[in-house]
DNA sequence: TCTGTAGAGTGAACAACGTTTACTAATATA
DNA sequence: TATATTAGTAAACGTTGTTCACTCTACAGA
């Protein structure tokens, strides 16, 4: 009995058939073409049987939440070692942008409301999506790579950091569709430009022993 | 015939009637709070009634969107002259940040999807709640009390500025419902930090001669 | 192998939503 | 005053997420 019963293996194998359709549907149709009816249509399924499956509509987006995290921290390019920092750093906030632009209806989900929000400043400091972030800037600073006027932490650049990567993606998801690559030209640059005044000017590598965020 | 008919007046009168129930709503119970029904049994109307004064529920929120920025916009307090260059940005973004805080409900809704979004970079720069700021750090590069590094504009720290006000303010909204204030004291000084890396360090003081975003 | 029970699956309904339609009643205009 | 406009409504349409009572199937224990 050491696999499931097959039954379990069924019941989990239709999870997984459900969640993809709902995938399928987030991704060619939108957010808001989900529905339970129509996902239900999509697996052959009468609307009331998906809640044998899932407490409900917002467990199914929370999954696909999940999802989108992964794909995108899982798309991030191995980055060759002697790259200069600025550079990784630019390469890492492209990285996050270009998830959102490739994927726009997983952005959105990932950014449309939760249930599953921190309430405080230490939750958030501690979502394993944005510690790797804090990490990175932390061992940077350390090393001498990235210098940190008198009085503030690497804290602080890492959430002006994620600020304007965060800003950048939502604003070319919600408004900026029709738009040429101004405005992501524009910000990255000006990324770059705030990144090179903390930036100790050594073409000297700079490589994190922590797993890049 | 200078005054409308009586006949108009009495509609102008309820519609603005609709307008104040919606926001008592928006502002008493959130965003999510607003439906046609709900609203129509507030001020005494079947839900159809409303249709003969809002073309549906987009113009309702649309108008209630209008209000939000004008709130904020006289919200802003004059700023004494001869204040330090940094001192008034900090002051914009604290502006800014407070009243995302005050009415969290009108931030949501400001920042909800609406039809009247601009579709492209240059839309983008000439909107209203925007150009101020740009018109306002073209002015302090230009005398010399912001400087930029070559090959940069006012535009890229406008943009920076921008992105980092707007997404302490969406995260403060969304996520930081039971914190104290070390979210914003933090994100606040992240700002000071890369300001202060900016501009050039006179006390001297700086006036803008444009009105202030 | 037969049987009883847990559970997969369903049709119908509920409550809420935005919106439309056909209609009445009140008002403004001529 | 007669007429045309328009404010206002009840009822319905087509959605939505979810629940309930009910089958029928598949697996477990005798």
């Amino acid at each position: 009995m050491q696999t499931p019963a097959p039954g379990k293996r069924r019941y989990e194998k239709n999870r997984q058939q459900i969640l993809a359709a709902a995938r399928a549907i987030l991704l060619e149709e939108g957010l808001q073409a989900i529905s339970m009816r129509n996902l239900a249509e999509k697996v052959d399924y009468s609307p009331a049987a998906l809640y044998k499956y899932f407490s409900g509509k917002e467990e199914i987006l929370e999954n696909l939440r999940q999802e989108a995290w992964a794909l995108m921290h899982e798309s991030e390019p191995g980055l060759p070692p002697g790259l200069p920092l600025q550079e990784v750093l630019l390469r890492m906030a492209r990285n996050y942008i270009d998830f959102a632009t490739r994927y726009p209806q997983y952005y959105l989900l990932v950014m449309s409301p939760s249930d599953n929000i921190p309430g405080n400043f230490e939750e958030f400091l501690q979502d394993p999506n944005f510690m790797p972030l804090i990490q990175f800037t932390e061992e940077a600073v350390a090393s001498g790579a990235i210098r940190i006027p008198q009085g503030y932490t690497p804290l602080h650049l890492a959430l002006f950091f994620w600020f304007s990567v965060h800003a950048i993606s939502t604003l070319k998801v919600t408004m900026m569709n029709n738009c040429q690559d101004a405005f992501e030209t524009t910000s990255l640059e000006a990324i770059q430009m705030v990144m090179a005044a903390f930036i100790k000017e050594t073409p000297a590598s700079f490589q994190s022993k922590g797993k890049r965020p």
